[in-house]
DNA sequence: CACTTGACCTGTCCGC
DNA sequence: TGCGGACAGGTCAAGT
């Protein structure tokens, strides 16, 4: 689940805390989590100091003194609880609850600083991943050299938005804003979002999009994101102290996972469900037609 | 090549 | 109450 948004607050929030830290030990529990930790985490890892956290797409890119970064895919689960000595921070799945003692079943990776705090990589499903890679190919990787731009971006006008989605111009428009060769972090959340705010129908062909449509898509994408990042993220856990205390989720979201309730333009319509592009999708049936 | 679908996982929720 | 199955969604591999 997280998203750009989501993992832009991850990364806003352990640039507070991590540059300068220099890491003692680092465990995981299965390959998959981390696939090279066993040759790497004792030449790269122990005893580097962290320099920056940067973002690229939904990944988190952790430089570290030793020319390599620690590169994290929360995919859709994975939070990144940091524990120092009053500090706890904590980021990612609504449904994850941080109160609890760490490492717990779903802890993958375990990081330790010399100065005592430590970093926990948890994911529910092991679809997430840490790996080193040196900092120099991180771009190169293809993965990221495969990913379209950063939205949020200065240079993102809708000019460029619409050139980047008209590569995907026979398939639906919801497909082509997922893909992330196409532009960079968007997930379903902000998908169905933008494309309420823009009254443009998921199904929608991309070929078949206007100017306007364009225009208005980009507008309530940027949007979307930039409101999304101000409050700390979509999910109540993004953002949360030891306390772990619940906080809504999604307040501000228009339609997604809001099937049955009132559209906010239209209060007498109510949001339906579908499935496009295989995935879960809330429209107002009223705003958005075909 | 363009596009779609299923697999990867585990926890949760719904219906019987 | 227990249990099977559908569902959640980011990305990649396999299929059309």
């Amino acid at each position: 689940m997280p998203e750009l948004p989501e993992v832009e607050t991850v990364r806003r929030g352990l640039e507070q805390l991590l540059p300068g830290l220099v890491i003692a030990s680092a465990s995981s529990d299965t390959p998959k989590s981390f696939p090279n930790a066993e040759t790497d985490v004792r030449q790269f890892l122990v005893g580097a100091n962290v320099l920056r956290v940067r973002r690229r797409a939904k990944v988190l890119l952790v430089d570290l003194s030793t020319n390599y970064t620690l590169v994290t895919h929360l995919k859709m689960t994975g939070q990144l609880v940091f524990q120092g000595k009053d500090v706890h921070f904590g980021a990612g799945h609504p449904n994850n609850s941080l109160v609890g003692e760490l490492p717990d079943k779903s802890t993958r990776v375990r990081l330790e600083f010399t100065n005592g705090a430590k970093l926990f990589f948890n994911e529910q499903r092991k679809f997430g991943w840490m790996k080193l890679i040196p900092t120099t190919e991180v771009a190169s990787i293809d993965f990221m050299k495969k990913l379209g731009p950063e939205p949020l971006q200065s240079d993102f006008t809708w000019q460029v938005m619409q050139r980047c989605l008209l590569k995907r111009k026979n398939t639906n428009i919801k497909a082509a804003l997922l893909d992330q060769t196409v532009i960079a972090g968007i997930g379903n959340i902000y998908a169905d979002e933008s494309l309420w705010g823009a009254y443009i129908h998921p199904s929608t062909l991309v070929r078949a999009l206007t100017d306007k449509d364009f225009q208005a898509l980009h507008k309530a994408l940027l949007d979307v994101l930039r409101l999304s990042i101000e409050k700390g993220g979509s999910t109540d856990k993004n953002y949360v102290n030891a306390k772990g205390k619940k906080g809504s989720y999604l307040t501000f979201a228009s339609v997604f996972r809001r099937e049955g309730q009132a559209c906010p333009r239209h209060p007498a319509t109510k949001i339906i469900k579908l499935r496009v592009a295989g995935r879960g999708t809330h429209i107002c049936p009223k705003c958005q037609k075909l």
